[in-house]
DNA sequence: GTGTCTGCAAAGTCTTTGCACCATA
DNA sequence: TATGGTGCAAAGACTTTGCAGACAC
C-alpha cells in the first residue's frame, strides 16, 4: 500500500471546488472531527468536539455541512434504530475498509473488518453491471448484517 | 421455485408467539399492507392504507407495530435521507430478493434485482465467517450503493 | 465587492410516551 | 380473567428554516 490512499487537505479543497462549494474552518473542523474517529459519531457528538477548538461553530453549521458531505458522497449517514443519525467518513480513517453488524434488540453496533477481499470481487463485478444497466453514477457501497448480538442471543 | 417461501398466516403467528407476542387484527392489517406492495413505505403511508380498511387503528399502533416487527427482523427500517422512516419486508413480497440504488443528491431509490446469485456466494462465506467470530445470529442484510441517478448526473 | 456561509432563535415534523380502555389467550 | 395491546392527546427530540451579519475568493 503505497502512498496514503486518505484525502488530505489539497484533496478536500479540490472536492469542494469541485462541487461549487467553499472550504471554511468550521467545515474543515468538521471533516477533521470525522478523520480522528473510528465511532459513529451523532450530530450533536461531532458538534461537542468541534466546539472544544472552536467554540462559536453552532449546531446548525455542523447539520448543514454533514448534509453537504453526505450530499457529496463524502460521508456515509446511518440510521442504526435509535433515532438520530450517525455520521462516518467513507473512506476510513485508518484507511482500513470496514461494514457494520447491527443488533436489531439492543442496537449495538459492531465494525468488522474481514472478507474485504471476497467483498471486492462481487462489488466489483456489480458496480460495473449496475452502473450500466442503470446509468447510475456509483460512488460507495454499504454492506449491514442485522441480526442478535453475542448477549442478546442468550436472552 | 416449489413451495411458496413467504410467510402465511400461520408462519406469522408461529414467529410472533415465538416471541412472546400475540396476533392482533392491527398487526395482521400491517404486515398485509407490507405485503402488497413493493414500495418503501413511511409510518404514515402504511397507516393510510391500513385506515382505508379499518379506520379506527391508529398511527401510534402502527410506529408500536412497525418497530416490533424491525426488532423481530421480518421487516427492514430504512433511512434514504429524506427524513422519515421507511419500511419494507425483509420477505419481498414477489419473493424477490433485490437491494437498492441510491441517489445521494435526489434521494431516488432504485431496486435493482441482478447479481443475487454472486452475492450468495459472497454472502455465504461472510455470514458464516462473522456469525462465528462475533457469536452474532445473522438474520438479514442489506447492501445498498450510493452515487448520482441517471437524471442527476447530468447536472 | 458579491455571493456564500454562519449563528442564533424559533419553528417543524416525525416519533414516542402516558393513561384509561379493550382485546387476546 | 389477567396480561398485553390500542387510541388519543400531549410531549419529546432531532433537524431544519429565517434572517442579519460575517467571511471566502
Amino acid at each position: 500500500m503505497s502512498g496514503r490512499r486518505r484525502m488530505m487537505g489539497q484533496e478536500w479543497h479540490r472536492r469542494f471546488k469541485g462541487h461549487g462549494y467553499s472550504i471554511t474552518v468550521p467545515r474543515k473542523a468538521i471533516i477533521d472531527v470525522l478523520h480522528k474517529t473510528s465511532k459513529h459519531l451523532s450530530a450533536e457528538d461531532i458538534y461537542l468536539e468541534v466546539h472544544k477548538l472552536y467554540s462559536q461553530i453552532g449546531l446548525t453549521t455542523v447539520y448543514r455541512t454533514l448534509e453537504l458531505l453526505t450530499e457529496m458522497g463524502l460521508i456515509f449517514k446511518f440510521d442504526f434504530g435509535d433515532r438520530r443519525a450517525r455520521y462516518e467518513l467513507v473512506e476510513d480513517p485508518k484507511g482500513d475498509h470496514h461494514h457494520h453488524l447491527i443488533c436489531t434488540q439492543c442496537k449495538r453496533v459492531i465494525n468488522y473488518f474481514e472478507f474485504i477481499k471476497d467483498e471486492l470481487e462481487f462489488l466489483k463485478r456489480a458496480e460495473k453491471g449496475l452502473s450500466e444497466k442503470y446509468n447510475f453514477d456509483i460512488k460507495n457501497h454499504v454492506i449491514q448484517f442485522y441480526g442478535a448480538c453475542n448477549k442478546c442471543r442468550k436472552q
